[in-house]
DNA sequence: ATGAGTGCAAAGGCTTTGCATTAGG
DNA sequence: CCTAATGCAAAGCCTTTGCACTCAT
């Protein structure tokens, strides 16, 4: 499970600057976000990382979020699902099962990303949002649930 | 704050077709979703439906929702938000304010839905996904929060 | 009349926190 | 060395549920 070390070291980085430090269990954690390509849950994150004990899964999670290194994604149900943040690993969408709850990327496309730019900018005219950043999520049955 | 009675008419009808009545308190809480247009948290909902405990709006939102007479939203947090469903209140999209949690709607457009639609398609042919309906959410700083 | 709905309070489940210990820089 | 991070267990908080009572049809 290599993984391009530029990705740890941006996130050490992010983390000295707020006097934090990259050990090895948050090392961890990226590693399965980063394998996963996925949104994981909180017990995904603890089931696929070896001696991460729960809570510092969660105190972890808090933490990378804070420095912007992982997301939080929404799927149908309200358990948090987490994600490597889009400046580490590329801007995507997201496939949700509203059968089983799991959440797939799925790669932007330009001319999709031009059409919601407009939207942003009609919104940001229209109602005073300052619009920074936007969620696709395409909601269905995943290929598993379709044929049970 | 008067509302078109078809709403109520529609609603009357969906909890029917599994035998449950369309009592007072459900009625209550549906107006305050339409009259609100803007997905809210539970609490917000019972700070604006008098007479109704806390309880019976978690029981009767989880029952509109069975009979997709109300949605879930996704925010930010993992407060549950809700709104009556698009096939009531008509298609459209969300601003999520990033510092309060806010979230508002916002209509969509007939250029953007064809995108979205496109999008649609093309994972359906690529991922094997059957997408049934989709989100699109605006994060961004609401005007109250942009000036402090 | 009869089963669904209500309301209170207690139970549940995920998440956060306190505190003593360990380890990173 | 000195502060942050860890790990366990306890506390919190939102949500769900049990049960007796009331209401809608």
């Amino acid at each position: 499970m290599a993984l391009s070390p530029s990705i740890h070291d941006a996130v050490g980085v992010r983390l000295a600057r707020v006097d934090q430090r990259y050990t090895k269990l948050r090392r961890l954690l990226v590693e399965t976000l980063a394998v996963a390509a996925r949104p994981l849950t909180i017990p995904e994150i603890v089931a696929s990382t070896p001696r991460l004990p729960q809570s510092s899964a969660y105190r972890n999670v808090t933490t990378l979020m804070e420095v912007g290194v992982v997301c939080r994604v929404p799927g149908t149900d309200d358990h948090g699902r987490y994600e490597l943040a889009e400046e580490l690993s590329g801007h995507h969408h997201h496939l949700v099962c509203t059968h089983c709850g799991r959440v797939e990327d799925v790669p932007a496309t330009p001319r999709l990303e031009l059409a919601l730019d407009d939207a942003a900018r009609a919104v940001t005219d229209r109602q005073g949002y300052q619009v920074n950043e936007h969620r696709f999520d395409q909601l269905g049955l995943c290929p598993d649930c379709r044929h049970p």
